[in-house]
DNA sequence: AGCCAGGCTACCG
DNA sequence: CGGTAGCATGGC
């Protein structure tokens, strides 16, 4: 087993399954990876990763629950809710100037598919949609197996020795696919592999890597 | 009081 | 291309 994989079982060990993405009705749907089930599931998986750029997601949470209340918990609803409602809405998650309209690119993008999957590249052509909002969207929305990289990823990869301080987004998506994929070869554990493991740093770098200097404590 | 949060765009050289 | 300011609220 390479050492990404080692981490991966590690962490597993450790922390449990995570389950795939939060939902507003509390939580992870821990082993559930039957989600998303309609179109309104995974558009709120979308929704939910643009919120969460830059963000806790209890901040998020707090924005959907404030849409769920105005009965706006869907794109259509959204369409139809003045600017100002939607921006007080998701005051909450940051950014809110920005994020509306990030919303409303996405929706127009999101009818266009009329239930297709999108490609990487038309997500990143989305105002909005950068490569880890991309890959969040097709990883828990879609279902497709991208690999998930975030600021925790870098920090926790950089701090085992086995990134470069200055690697890119794309390097370090490929290296850690590329290392997975050597000992998985069926979709369906790709699948679940990428979702657990993108969500099992989170929860050990939320203890190990949010202050510096960090990795204080880690014992990858 | 200040740093940080599961980034992205626009604009710079 | 790589590097950086600006965006904004909430929690600790």
């Amino acid at each position: 087993m390479n050492r990404v994989m080692k981490i991966y079982k590690v962490l597993h060990e450790k922390y449990g399954a995570q389950g795939w993405w939060p939902f507003t009705d509390g939580g992870y749907h821990s082993d559930d990876y039957i989600f998303p089930k309609n179109e309104n599931q995974i558009f709120e998986i979308c929704l939910g990763v643009i919120l969460t750029q830059n963000t806790t997601f209890t901040s998020v949470v707090k924005s959907l629950n404030s849409l769920s209340t105005m009965n706006c918990l869907d794109y259509k609803a959204i369409k139809k809710m003045p600017l100002d409602m939607l921006k007080s809405a998701i005051k909450p998650s940051g950014y809110f100037n920005q994020k509306a309209n990030y919303i409303l690119a996405f929706i127009k993008f999101f009818e266009r598919l009329e239930g297709g999957v999108p490609t990487r590249e038309e997500l990143l052509a989305v105002k909005g949609i950068g490569p880890e909002s991309a890959d969040s969207i097709l990883l828990y929305a879609y279902k497709q197996p991208e690999f998930v990289v975030d600021a925790y990823t870098k920090r926790l990869l950089l701090h085992a020795g086995l990134i470069d301080e200055k690697a890119s987004y794309l390097v370090i998506k490929k290296f850690m696919e590329s290392e997975i994929e050597k000992e998985l070869k069926d979709r369906d554990e790709l699948l679940i592999c990428y979702q657990e493991f993108h969500a099992l740093i989170v929860a050990h770098a939320k203890l190990f890597y949010s202050k510096k200097p960090y990795g204080i404590g880690c014992f990858l």
